[in-house]
DNA sequence: TCTGGGGTCCTAGGACCC
DNA sequence: TCTGGGGTCCTAGGACCC
């Protein structure tokens, strides 16, 4: 039999989280609101019943808010991410892999244990007693059907919050309620363009072909395709994955509209930045950072202004990451247009993150990432030490230097343990 | 001698997720 | 007036290399 995997997921997390503290917020509609308040990002099922979207705005809801006495929140992700840790230090007392996937879904090894569903109600329950938090399960082989069953438990209070969905005859009974859409991995577009094949459910799209499923998803679709039918694509990993960038991005309440107030946004936004890769113990080698217009305003002209630069050597100091963030905003400022538009939202983004104890010493001072620029410093060396003299530029990360794999050219295959010593 | 086909790298953009 | 923020993965196509 296949290895069980469960996913353990927590209704309405944001509102679970603030209903922990409040009692009184029970059965009521509760809506929590992203950054800056402008919309609902979490919603109680009682404001989900009121018609309340994700993500809708909040100067959309004002009337419902006061017809039926919604309750609102500003987020407070820091609370969140603590209870977060909490509802994991209890699914690791009742299995000993767990996969974070998401501040409120893990994926859970739920191999060897003989009743599952038994097994996982005892985990929902102490969830409860412990955290103050409802949970639901869904067990099955793959990830995407173990989601399947998540939803599938989520909507139907018949099965009490859990579903072990091993079971084929089970999957085959429920598969055809699913629409296509509500799989995981199934976004709108592709949602849309199933649904014009004649693809509704989750139980079409299992009988999808292969190639079909390719060419009109790519791989992505086909591996869903093959996760309906039992067979696992996407592996359980306990180990948490290396972050590969990291951004810090926020709306501004009233539009900016000079290079200085941009800037002061930009800046604050890099110190924060700067602060998150410290606090993981992480450098980064990319930064950029972006301005827009606001895009809701189409009778507006609209202006998107974003720069890249590398940071040699890879830094987490804030000094040095508000200076390469100076020159990217000089560099993407609409220079002489500027007056006409106002800027609602800037950001940093940062790539190329690694652990600050593998910051790759360099040999040499880096040219830009262009490959051909590299390529033209080493034929330099290699001029000067002779041609079977090659020399290795780098410990791998930076992409300019990393030796490619090209093993014909007698210039590129010197091995190092042959180099005479070059310093 | 072998100059074109095969391979890698990079970027931008799309799609999706929570 | 007021419309989130932070991620990942995949692909296509061009640049570049020998």
């Amino acid at each position: 039999m296949k290895r069980p995997i469960a996913i353990s997921d927590s209704a309405n997390f944001y509102v679970s989280a603030e209903r922990i503290f409040d009692p009184a917020l029970k059965n009521v509609p509760v809506i929590v609101l992203s950054n800056n308040d402008g919309c609902a990002v979490a919603r109680s099922d009682e404001a989900k019943a009121l018609g309340i979207k994700m993500g809708e705005p909040l100067h959309l809801l004002r009337d419902k808010i006061k017809a039926h006495g919604v309750k609102v929140f500003s987020s407070n992700y820091t609370l969140y991410g603590d209870i977060s840790r909490r509802v994991v230090e209890v699914y690791e007392d009742f299995t000993p892999n767990v996969e974070i996937y998401s501040i409120d879904e893990c994926f859970l090894d739920f191999g060897g244990f003989k009743d599952r569903a038994e097994h996982a109600r005892a985990m929902r329950r102490e969830v409860l007693r412990r955290i103050g938090v409802p949970v639901r399960v869904g067990i099955a082989p793959t990830k995407t059907l173990a989601k399947c069953a998540n939803d599938i438990a989520k909507k139907n209070p018949i099965f009490g919050g859990v579903l072990d969905m091993m079971d084929d005859t089970l999957a085959d009974w429920l598969l055809p309620m699913v629409p296509v859409g509500d799989i995981w991995g199934i976004g709108r577009k592709t949602d849309a363009k199933l649904r014009q094949l004649g693809i509704q459910t989750a139980s079409d799209l299992r009988a999808m072909p292969l190639r079909q499923a390719r060419a009109v998803g790519t791989v992505v679709l086909e591996r869903t395709v093959l996760e309906l039918q039992g067979e696992p694509c996407l592996a359980f990993d306990d180990v948490e994955p290396q972050r590969k960038g990291m951004a810090v991005t926020r709306s501004a309440g009233q539009p900016m509209t000079d290079f200085d107030t941009v800037f002061q946004a930009v800046s604050a936004h890099v110190t924060r930045a700067a602060e998150k890769l410290r606090q993981h113990g992480l450098v980064a080698g990319t930064l950029t950072v972006f301005f827009h217009t606001n895009r809701h305003r189409k009778d507006r002209p609209q202006y998107a202004g974003s720069r890249s630069t590398r940071i040699m050597p890879m830094s987490c100091d804030t000094f040095e990451l508000v200076r390469a963030a100076r020159r990217c905003a000089d560099a993407a400022w609409p220079k002489g247009q500027a007056a006409k538009f106002g800027f609602t939202k800037a950001g940093v983004m940062l790539d190329d993150l690694l652990p600050i104890e593998d910051r790759p010493r360099t040999l040499f001072d880096a040219p830009r990432s262009k490959s051909g620029e590299a390529m033209r410093a080493l034929d330099l060396i290699n001029d000067r030490f002779g041609k079977k003299t090659m020399v290795l530029a780098s410990e791998g990360v930076n992409r300019p230097w990393q030796l490619r794999a090209e093993h014909r050219s007698p210039r590129y295959t010197t091995r190092l343990s042959d180099l005479p010593i070059v310093r």
